[in-house]
DNA sequence: CATCGTTTCAAACGCCCGTTTGACAGATTC
DNA sequence: GAATCTGTCAAACGGGCGTTTGAAACGATG
């Protein structure tokens, strides 16, 4: 009697479901969607390969019940975007911690570290989900950091400005979980070991300071009282 | 030279075997390795499934053809690191030419658009094709890149805070093709809109000048004489 | 004990995959 | 013309995949 196509009645005891959440996640992140197999996952679970048709459906809907249920909380962990805690702190220390808790977000070795891994293939190769995890995870983040980047700069930047600069930033901090694998070779280390997180921490957040600092400064030196540009897109100071 | 396994005695008449590569480039790009099948791509080669094996031996050596053949030249072209066109300009010029044809690269749409697809989806899931991908083509290019951003900022930062410099610009423009998939949701339209493309090649090189020039002068500024950090691994040339 | 709803299990089903096979056609050589 | 090499083709092979099946185990309820 169900309450959808599935069993999900009974809550409580879940036992074989968790760890079939748990299994998916790990695998799912390590091999994809559909290079994972339903066995492994199984195995891994201690379940029936009849437990993921039982307890969900199918494969898609396996993986759509990890992408909802692994997400970190949207709001009320340390990195919500508009907790009370950092509210009312000056912008560019909310800046740092910006940076801090994504990079630690990306980094954490913990049971939700799957996430961002699977983030990243979504990437690559969307699968229908990934609108939605848009919409629900990173539209609203993307908006409240080009608030505080705006916050950064002052006046005197268009919204595409603002949006290229907070582009700018993100970047540098995907970049070591998106090309992981590259720079491992490269460099023959882990780019996120512990002894080395937080030198990139702080290289990030002096890099994108000074960068945005620097813009700031003079676009505002540059035109004191007229603005020169057409709204449109053209140029902003003089590129030398 | 040394047919090995397979056919490639007769460079001359080998239509689908050019064929096959350029298929399988393309529909490898798309779908992945394991995605992309081998029946799919002899259809769009026009060609029988026998014949991947037939030409290369299996779909591993066809993944490995299509790496080695469709990558861009490493030298002579115009994005070439040590191309005597620019050898003699000063850093800076040579600064925005690099994130010009970088960026370039990145969105050509010609018969080699695949192979930073290709790229970008080894860096997610790596398969064996990567270390020599690295060796041959990454490692150069990230070395003399690194080189030009120590003229940039000058003397007085170690190996490791270059690198990181390195890494923050090349990480803005990779993100463009790592994370397409997410843009277009977030702003319904393409980043690499050819109206837009020369609007993200200026905010990226202004961007990363400004903080590299920035971090540049508070280096120098900030501690004249003395040298605040272990001599770690400050000289560039010749480790070990 | 009998009944019923829930959950697990080994086995099987049907499909698609990469690869191989053996025949066949054209060109080349003796 | 016979033999040989090169390249192509339809068909099949074996295996792994996601999914389904029908029975069995289990606990709660009467």
């Amino acid at each position: 009697m169900s309450r959808s196509a599935t069993h999900e009645s009974t809550p409580a005891t879940a036992a074989t479901r968790t760890q079939l959440l748990a299994a998916a996640a790990e695998i799912f992140a390590e091999r994809g969607f559909r290079n994972a197999t339903v066995r492994e996952i199984c195995r891994h679970a201690n379940a029936n390969v009849a437990a993921i048709s039982y307890h969900f459906g199918d494969k898609n809907a396996l993986y759509a019940a990890v992408l909802r249920e692994t997400a970190p909380a949207p709001a009320g962990g340390p990195h919500a975007p508009d907790s009370q805690a950092t509210r009312t702190l000056p912008p560019e220390k909310k800046f740092r911690l910006f940076i801090r808790e994504f990079l630690k977000r990306m980094t954490e070795k913990g049971p939700n570290c799957h996430h961002s891994r699977i983030m990243a293939r979504e990437m690559i190769e969307p699968t229908q989900a990934l609108d939605d995890l848009v919409n629900e995870f990173i539209r609203p983040q993307h908006l409240w950091f080009q608030e505080l980047v705006r916050e950064l700069t002052g006046p005197g930047f268009t919204a595409e400005e603002i949006r290229l600069m907070a582009n700018s930033v993100v970047s540098q901090i995907l970049f070591y979980k998106h090309c992981g694998a590259v720079i491992e070779r490269l460099q023959h280390r882990d780019p996120f070991a512990p002894e080395r997180l937080h030198q990139l921490e702080r290289h990030i957040t002096e890099f994108s300071l000074a960068a945005i600092r620097t813009l700031a400064a003079a676009r505002h030196t540059a035109k004191p009282t007229r603005r020169r540009t057409p709204p449109k897109s053209s140029q902003p100071s003089t590129p030398r």
